[in-house]
DNA sequence: TACAAAATTGGTAGCGCTGCCAAAAAAATC
DNA sequence: GATTTTTTTGGCAGCGCTACCAATTTTGTA
């Protein structure tokens, strides 16, 4: 992405500044908790019970725990807790991407979560990869965490070998259409792509076209246009033709897409878009080239992103509870609830553009 | 030994939900490395040092060892590496969000880098509120990172002071205005606000407005704003008027707040907006008032989001290197570098609007 | 007051791995 | 062939904490 600034600037700083290092960067002697105890007068385990208030111990050792906790700025070391202790409290995200909202909105509603209930998420990023989400899974693995949340269903048979084996909670998120492996929240993304399909059949458009980015990677894109095309197929209207770009779901590519979409099938009364920010970049191109919506066009995407609901007309779409899948994820594995798929649903949008 | 297997929590939960779950809920038996060691028919340490491939052994050996490990699925527990060695790899994150594509973008660049060198990122969610910085900051301590990563330079006392007792790295992203703990990589924003009111001066715009989000929160913002003021009273032509609105940033609150301003303001010629998400909702309640760009109003924003270069006309504004800062900041904590503030500047985009 | 029950405490064995050191094996040298 | 040197190895003491257990103190009861 935006390689500018930094890659060959980056090089040169580090190698610049690498010869006048003098390191202070070396592990300070951290207090441990042996030294609280010995401070505060108290046997280590004693110190351990009133710091995870945990067990018995009065009032008086408490205060005298604490301040001695306070007077030598004591910070517990979890690496060594979790070691020592049971399960951990670390839960593992292995996302696609942090460039398409989904990831982060998920996040988002997860971390929220987790700090109330002190686990601590860590995250890597697979770029759509099943390969690369096999080794991001492995390395996580490492860190024993409680859960591991993955985005979907399609991952590799050696991810999913792993996985089980582990022993660890496994969370698919954003996805039902699918066999879980353990729990499963999200909605589905078939039903999505019907629903879409029905919407704009019954507002009468006839000639219907997609424009899409790489269904292969994101295969959960793939099952909305599956589902679309089933359903438009059903009516007697079969797709009349789409345009799948290369890259990342983008604006700009959705502009570009519907351009090459509309210059080769001329006469297309709607445009079902694999998102909400590639639907946009459809909606600009017609701004541009003074293609009145929906009347000459009608436009429709999917995720009900924030700013398609504050273009001069809002954008029709359908919802998808992002945040709240991501809370609903993180609740499930805090409870160490059963094994289950929970289907949050989605709304369809109405909007303006279609 | 695992006694995990006995705790009363597992029975209880296993007991309630019996009826219905078979428990792939308890921790497995996990495979260690003195298994693995004995499998292979050889010393601990020297599997260490194969799967670290650090130290010396024969190939023959690794053969061995990797036969084992593959055969067992070992996978290599990082929580006890990491407290018998010194130093972690993990990197934490504390940022104000994850709505704001900021952050997200940072994450991206750094993850990249980090999962690169083996290191893993942990992330937490502060909401712009110093005081729950502190609270995971301290939180993120506790995993005794190698490095943590902030935004900006304003902390409360309690947090500088942790982290400077923490021993470990500190950075801080986004800013560059101000004194640095130990590492600094971002930009000016104070720069970047006195430039684009340069550049609205330039094009002979001088009643111009601002419509920005909560300041007090986002001192970045604050000091963009700061910055633009302070070059427009250099020139004679003070800030005509100003709307802040409470929440977020948001499109939404972008195309209010210029309402807002346009309704108390008549006769402006241009708006700053705090940054391009606002912007865009200034674009589109000019779109859908009939406001020509930027003949009868000029909009102008920061951050180069990719949505406003797809936008009929393209979005003036400032583009921001947020996935670079993200790359070097992990960059600088991978190669352990000195203590320095790396500024990585900004672009200013002329675009249509302005 | 004596004795049982309950509430507090401290000691200590690991958790699974790495780092150090010395021992053993292999290669090199005379 | 004997001796050095180098390369490979294994043993084991922690890393800092928690879980278990037993010891101690406090409280309650007869």
């Amino acid at each position: 992405m935006d390689h500018r600034a930094g890659m060959p600037a980056d090089e040169e700083v580090v190698a610049e500044l690498g010869s006048k290092v003098t390191m202070e960067f070396k592990h300070q002697a951290t207090v441990t908790l042996a030294e609280v105890a010995e401070a505060a007068g108290v046997g280590e385990s004693t110190v351990s019970r009133v710091l995870r208030n945990h067990g018995s111990f009065s009032g008086k050792t408490r205060d005298r725990v604490m301040a001695a906790v306070e007077r030598l700025g004591y910070v517990p070391n979890r690496i060594a807790g979790t070691l020592a202790s049971t399960g951990s409290r670390l839960v593992a995200f292995v996302i696609p991407s942090l460039s398409n909202i989904v990831f982060p909105d998920v996040l988002r509603g997860a971390s929220a979560v987790l700090e109330e209930n002190r686990y601590q998420a860590v995250f890597s990023v697979t770029d759509y990869d099943p390969e690369k989400e096999e080794a991001l899974a492995a390395a996580m693995l490492a860190w024993r965490p409680a859960a591991v949340m993955l985005a979907g269903y399609e991952h590799t048979e050696g991810t999913v070998k792993m996985l089980r084996a582990s022993g660890c909670r496994i969370v698919e998120l954003l996805d039902v259409d699918g066999d879980a492996l353990d729990i499963s929240v999200g909605f589905s993304n078939r039903a999505a792509g019907r629903d879409s399909a029905a919407f704009l059949l019954k507002r009468g458009y006839r000639r219907i076209g997609y424009v899409g980015h790489d269904l292969n990677r994101d295969t959960r894109a793939g099952k909305r246009f599956s589902g679309f095309c089933e359903t438009l197929g059903a009516h007697d209207a079969p797709l009349a033709d789409h345009e799948i770009l290369a890259g990342a779901s983008s604006v700009e590519n959705g502009r570009l897409g519907l351009e090459q979409l509309l210059a080769r099938t001329p006469g297309l009364e709607a445009v079902y878009f694999s998102n909400d920010d590639m639907a946009l970049g459809g909606y600009f191109h017609c701004l541009a080239r003074g293609i009145s919506i929906p009347s000459q066009l009608a436009i429709f995407g999917y995720n009900g992103l924030d700013i398609g609901r504050a273009t001069p007309q809002p954008l029709s779409t359908i919802r998808t509870p992002r945040v709240a899948t991501g809370q609903m994820a993180a609740q499930l594995v805090v409870a160490n609830a059963p094994p289950q798929v929970v289907d949050l649903g989605f709304e369809l949008i109405e909007g303006a553009t279609a």
